[in-house]
DNA sequence: GAAATAGTGTCTCTTAGACACTATTTC
DNA sequence: GAAATAGTGTCTAAGAGACACTATTTC
């Protein structure tokens, strides 16, 4: 038994308002993630969801662990939790816009985290609420991966997913035609493997 | 300050020998992987390489956090390495091959992440030799995706990354025509970025 | 020549992206 | 009707997989 400090947990809890992605932070000036110790023999995700559950009042909807880093004051575990839109944050935290490009070390690894998730887990499904539309998909998919995507091209290979369903509801913005709305609904286990990708490597 | 123990590191070295891959272990019964504690203030991945070195007389080709898992007697951080084909393990250790399915949950971890990164990072060319043949390279692939892949379809997209370039030798097995060896020689950055995958989703 | 392995040419089918269009709303 | 947003039809080019082939070695 050796004396050491606990290692931290540290939740970066991302969430899809006013058109862009925001992250749980604590109210006042510093932007800091919410943090908690991790209790002797208690699992990491377990301290995670508590953790979300002292912030925001639930348990996210998706949450995985991004890793440990070794800080000034001790070791940190980061996890990364998305929550619908539309959820509150609790007492002293607060939801503030994501950092362009910059932000703590946790939180940019957080977001990465995410971007390699996306096409994976369904990461943007669980940012968004119940019901959604498609051109409202395609924003927090291009929120997150950080680039811009083809309309009729995202439609046909989401179609194509059998991920979503239509509801009968539509949605009217103000300006411009109404949008259907659409829920989460994945029917299909996976097609065929497809190829090797090597164009990602270099 | 609490008084915890240290979390331990584990580490989960591959390498490929005998056309199957092999994680490094203790000697003895127990299929073992080497843990180490990890240091008041030493960073993790400090102690990743201090453990291979320890155990492989070397630093790994390439290696990675996997994460943190709560086990019974603390906590754990999970690494994975790679290390060249042909590679000579020190002392009390050495090369086992990889359970199929089955083995420790962290050793399970870490040939997942192996899997999941195999098209960002070049994990298949750490794990070969300087030199290599395209059906090493493919073999190696499949090892690691756990299933087969199309042989000239996997040689037009490799040339087509300009990943590798060919060498003036060749090695012949015995039977069969030899086979040009080639080198790994990342030229290109990336690509145009492809379209979002919604089929691995679901 | 048979067996084994390396390596290639060609066809087809799928699909991503471009482009241009139609549809439905508010003003 | 103009502006704005949603949604679609068609073409093209790239690429993945199937298939069948050629090439070079050992026996």
């Amino acid at each position: 038994m050796a004396v050491t400090s606990a290692p931290r947990i540290v939740l970066a809890c991302v969430t899809w308002a006013n058109g862009d992605l925001a992250v749980l932070g604590a109210s006042g000036a510093g932007a800091t993630l919410p943090t908690a110790a991790l209790g002797a023999s208690q699992p990491p995700a377990d301290a995670a969801d508590a953790l979300a559950r002292r912030t925001l009042g639930r348990v996210p909807a998706w949450r995985s662990q991004v890793g440990v880093l070794r800080e000034d004051d001790g070791l940190s575990i980061v996890y990364a939790a998305v929550v619908a839109s539309g959820t509150d944050a609790v007492a002293e935290f607060q939801w503030r816009p994501v950092p362009r490009g910059g932000g703590a070390a946790s939180l940019r690894a957080a977001l990465v985290h995410l971007r390699e998730r996306i096409d994976r887990e369904p990461v943007a499904f669980r940012l968004l609420g119940p019901t959604f539309t498609l051109s409202d998909l395609q924003q927090v998919y291009e929120l997150l991966l950080e680039r811009r995507l083809h309309k009729a091209s995202f439609r046909r290979s989401l179609m194509a997913a059998h991920l979503i369903e239509p509801t009968d509801a539509w949605r009217s913005e103000g300006r411009g035609r109404p949008a259907q709305l659409f829920r989460y609904a994945p029917r299909r286990r996976r097609g065929v493997q497809r190829a090797v990708r090597f164009d990602l490597l270099g």
